[in-house]
DNA sequence: CCCTTTTCACCTAGGTGGTAAGAT
DNA sequence: ATCTTACCACCTAGGTGAAAAGGG
């Protein structure tokens, strides 16, 4: 879908406040989070699929640009094992297909981790054309294919840490590089924030449903030895 | 070596005039040298091997910098077949392997070209991570690997456009990215320009010199498969 | 038992010169 | 005869999930 700006644009700078974001591969997106999407973490770092790209509009031709992305932690819960059914098993058929998989977590149970668990800020990741003009970024698909996820607390690569089975919604940042001298005191003017809740996952170190994995085997390039049948371009 | 710079460092911008740049992998650069470097150029464009790399120093850590590069046609004649001892030919150790290959061009004819041939300015080649900082310029070594070369004078994909059978050298270019608004008028004081010597090369579409695809096979890891022996890591 | 780590076969993507055919 | 093009086997480089081993 377009858009999905955070709150109150108001007070914006006029070089972003007519930005928009349209989220690229839609559809597969939505795909995946009616499963209820996963992304592997590891130690080394392992690109998120579907990758995150979106078209742009709405920028100043002119202007640069740095665009960002971050992750925000959608639980302070730790998920503990047991799927509703038996998560890796085979027989996740019996699920209703209408109903995404996360919502069959009822008869699991819940961990307070009293927020001790993130302790670091985040980290963010730059999209390695920054800083660039709004010509360029709005000329073709933005793409945060070099984003990599890990686990390891300890990363010095620069890489997105999260911490495995919780649940992060990814947001996307578009910010105005300003000229000005006194730039800093505008800082939160000058970008704009997009969140597109399809996009939510769960960090895992393992695929836990099975059905996921299949999806990820369908539709992944890099997946493709593990492809039984031949159907769909 | 170092520098190479160009003739008159006077009148330049105080963000430039110290500059210098120290050419990267200079023995493998005169070992080719020795031999007359060849470079392919192909249609769809071939990279450079040896890749072009320079490690820089005296720039100003906090300014922005572009760094570019293009190739000086070193002749507007036309090398017309013929290697004193039959080119591609396996007895081509009759040369003296003190003697550069192209200096046994004696029995060659040239041709005059009557500079008909260039017509078009001259592409330049932008490195991908421009414009940055000093600092960043500086921090490790600067590869030019994604420049290609073509013999395509119709090429759209930004490639350096090269006429087969003549020799180039090699430019590097420093530009500093002048914030003043009339920057236009001191463009001419703000890049320094380097060339090495031993980077000078003669564009082909298919190897003269045997001894420069064994150089090339040797030491260029992607044509690994070529190799016969094991020697030399 | 649940989760993580390591290794691996199998892919994508693309950089080599060889070779034979094509062009002039 | 000389130069160019197209295709190929063979590499580098790195992104997949499977499977087995490891840890708590």
């Amino acid at each position: 879908g377009w858009a999905g700006e955070g709150p109150g644009a108001s007070g914006k700078n006029q070089h972003v406040c007519h930005a928009a974001a349209r989220l690229e591969m839609g559809s597969l997106w939505e795909e995946f989070n009616r499963l209820g999407t996963e992304m592997i973490v590891t130690k080394a770092g392992r690109r998120m699929f579907p990758t995150f790209q979106v078209k742009l509009s709405g920028l100043d031709p002119l202007a640069d640009y740095v665009l960002l992305m971050d992750f925000i932690p959608l639980d302070d819960k730790r998920y503990r094992g047991g799927w509703g059914n038996g998560g890796r098993g085979p027989d996740l058929g019996v699920l209703s297909p209408s109903l995404p998989c996360r919502y069959a977590f009822h008869s699991s149970s819940w961990l307070a981790a009293g927020r001790a668990e993130p302790a670091a800020p985040g980290r963010v990741h730059f999209h390695p054309d920054s800083p660039a003009k709004g010509a360029q970024w709005m000329r073709q698909i933005v793409s945060f294919d070099k984003l990599k996820l890990t686990n390891n607390l300890l990363d010095d690569n620069g890489h997105i840490i999260l911490n495995s089975m919780h649940r992060y919604q990814p947001r996307f940042h578009v910010v105005f590089v300003d000229p000005r001298r006194d730039s800093e005191r505008f800082a939160h003017q000058n970008f704009k924030s997009f969140s597109f809740p399809e996009t939510q996952f769960m960090a895992v170190t393992a695929y836990q449903n099975h059905r996921i994995t299949q999806l990820k085997i369908a539709s992944n390039p890099f997946a493709k030895g593990f492809r039984d049948g031949d159907p769909e371009p």
